[in-house]
DNA sequence: CCCAGAAGTTCAATATATTGAACACGATTC
DNA sequence: GAATCGTGTTCAATATATTGAACTTCTGGG
């Protein structure tokens, strides 16, 4: 057998190919585009831009605001929100803190990281306000975050290099970590204790513990995190929460990894 | 101009339609499934879904555990985070909800027409509890909730038909409408009355009020709901609610209509 | 009012994906 | 241990989507 086919990565089904094309170049721009703007961008010819769009917003792929500027359409929402409620992950987080009460006073989140940013994919907001909700679909930039730093922390310091080559984030807030090099610094102490923290870097008097979820394959999917307010975190209060978090993270790889 | 294109309903791309397929597919059913499996429920030919799920996969649309069974991939979820992110339409509610405190001690949630169901697109969740929770990107059948129905009280009788020709959704409580017909006269009195009602028929015990919301054109884009338990929902006070729903409901066309 | 430019639409030739049949592989059964 | 069933994979012929060029429509300017 051949170890790789150089015809695979390349080019099959252009059509699917190219309209995740467009659906991804749709969520990353911030101004609405036009059917013209989008072929420019990624190179489409005119003629099968239109074939395919017509096709996309049939299928609710896609939708046309009055101008015929195009937005994404609200078919993905169906697929992603089954992927939340099926992946053995968010079902068997809810299961956990179902059970355990120790923890269920906190606000516990599970995000996915997306390139260097992660997606809040569930939360259980607690009864105690935090001044912060986290809503389904919220996105923050992963260095900041202790669920983002957990998952950083699993790859290769290269990957993580490559992922930031584009340029850090700005700073939230003046606790933020403010480049690659200090971010290393802090993925080091966080895969040495175990646990991710974010003190404060998201929002000022917020703090917030993370941990890994791994599959099967030991590869880290998610990252589950606890959110309490600065004064509730103690130096021990930190520890034990975050040793609490370690083995509910794992708990939750345990029930995923079948 | 005609009125209707044969070709245009029926097959073009075929391969983005099958990925949508089976997206839709594998969102519908409980246990994960394996390509064969797809193969059957959807008619593909065994060869054609080999090289499209293999770009499937590829591009994240979904992922194989290890028995080689397929789940929902992570992708489509970068792209409704966005749509919830960006969507005119969940902008303009929260907007809304933000300024207009009439309404905001109820249960108000927002949802778009997909075929026969509904997908919720926002909510903002009352704090008195209903003992339900509205989950964004939940799915109920539109015949039977009150923002499915002011949805489908704006199309053309035919389209409704046609619509519900696969078949009518299983009852989900004693009160749900039956067939077609009864669902017609229903809607028929929604629009009478300028406001649908779900009286029980999606959770016993609960009322909900529904409203049309509409874009520039004049077309129904969504349908905003206020749901109340059942003992509240005297004649008067649904009344009452049921104009300022409807006005809420044009304040938001207003903000989308530009 | 007419014209220029851009966006969108249509159409026939071509390059490409789709398809059924044949082939490998693993599990389960006898 | 051999055979069968189901699943997944490969391949060449065909049916189909893709594409550039020509055409229409619309907007804005002179």
């Amino acid at each position: 057998m051949d170890h790789k086919d150089v015809t695979k990565g390349g080019a099959s089904v252009p059509a699917l190919r190219r309209a995740v094309a467009i659906l991804d170049h749709l969520s990353e721009t911030s101004e609405e585009l036009t059917a013209a703007d989008l072929c420019r961008a990624l190179k489409i010819p005119k003629s099968t831009a239109h074939g395919l769009l017509q096709a996309m917003e049939e299928l609710g792929l896609v939708i046309r605001d009055p101008a015929g500027r195009l937005g994404i359409g609200p078919r993905p929402m169906r697929w992603s929100s089954r992927f939340l409620a099926k992946s053995d992950l968010v079902s068997a987080f809810r299961q956990h803190f179902d059970r355990d009460a120790r923890l269920s006073g906190y606000t516990i989140t599970l995000t996915v990281l997306e390139e260097t940013e992660v997606v809040y994919v569930a939360c259980s907001n607690s009864s105690q306000p935090l001044g912060v909700t986290f809503r389904i679909g919220m996105r923050l930039p992963a260095a900041f975050t202790a669920t983002g730093k957990a998952q950083l922390a699993a790859l290769p310091e290269a990957e993580v290099a490559a992922r930031f080559a584009g340029g850090f984030p700005a700073p939230l807030t003046r606790y933020s970590v403010r480049d690659l090099a200090a971010l290393r610094a802090g993925l080091d102490r966080d895969r040495a204790r175990g646990f991710s923290v974010d003190d404060g870097e998201t929002r000022e008097g917020m703090t917030c513990l993370g941990a890994p979820v791994r599959n099967h394959e030991g590869r880290v999917v998610a990252g589950l995190a606890l959110s309490l307010t600065r004064s509730e975190a103690t130096a021990e209060k930190v520890e034990e929460l975050g040793a609490q978090l370690r083995s509910a993270a794992d708990g939750i790889s345990a029930l995923i990894g079948g």
